[in-house]
DNA sequence: TTTAAAAATGGACTCTGTCAAGTATTTGCA
DNA sequence: TGCAAATACTTGACAGAGTCCATTTTTAAA
């Protein structure tokens, strides 16, 4: 259930290397670029193309496998947790990005007031802010002013 | 108060030709992209480099003058409607956004659950789903298959 | 009116991501 | 096991959005 492979197998995705080692990296590096995956599946199995990468990503994605998240002016990110609602904190200075839960419920701003005719199927709340070593940095830049 | 040059001076910020007609357009067409901007720019100035309509827009969203909204997979719109932490809908399949005011409250999902220390200062939600128009779009389309 | 500071211009460039044509793998079936 | 059809992957060109930088122009203060 857990092993990759099989996974895949259950959505009727064929089995490629390519697949198996983007789903390892996304896995072992939460919240990493369509790059840094690149990268880290080359350093697994070799080489891929970086269209294999963008399709895999696409197909995992699609069939909720994976969870792509785009943060404005950021490139996108992809991450393994799915299905829990949970929402992310970026940093404006570095871009780290973690997971948060929503202390306002399970599926929190999920409803608009008034949908203007939309069908809603997504809601996406992204934190903004800055993360500790970025205030350390800003903080000793500003007293040294 | 509501003259554009007037508030630019209140924020020590030099009136260009420019800024005013880069001020109009966001005024007049919210939800346009920096291009779309330029444009209307265009049609009212005659003539503006695409530098000076990011500087103006950059200037005028560091200042709170307009607020910058990017969804995932689109270029950055751009908004008058500032300091009332109203949130938007956008159409998965034409991009067009509307502005809507979320249900849960004044200062919706703005408290994360434990922030990591993290200093949040704001909080993006964004709705995502299918307009009117290409939900009929998509019927008629799937009724004739 | 002069001048220093700030802004705008124009053009090259980067970074994400997509398209399309050809080659290689996977899988189902004999 | 071997083969054929469908599906993936590779390579390289391309596109959109935005940034960088050197130069020219404009602003606003003296």
């Amino acid at each position: 259930m857990s092993d990759p492979a099989e996974l895949l197998r259950e959505h009727n995705i064929p089995v490629t290397a390519q697949r198996l080692a983007v789903m390892k990296a996304v896995s072992d590096r939460p919240h990493s670029t369509a790059e840094s995956i690149a990268e880290e599946v080359r350093a697994g199995i070799g080489t891929i193309s970086r269209q294999a990468v963008y399709n895999v990503l696409g197909v995992l994605s699609d069939n909720g496998l994976i969870r792509r998240i785009q943060p404005a002016g950021l490139p996108a990110l992809y991450e393994d947790r799915v299905g829990d609602n949970h929402h992310h904190l970026v940093c404006r200075t570095c871009g780290k990005t973690v997971d948060v839960d929503c202390a306002v419920g399970e599926t929190p701003c999920l409803t608009a007031a008034g949908d203007a005719g939309y069908e809603i199927d997504e809601a996406e709340v992204i934190h903004w802010g800055t993360c500790p070593e970025c205030r350390k940095e800003s903080d000793s830049k500003a007293s040294s002013s």
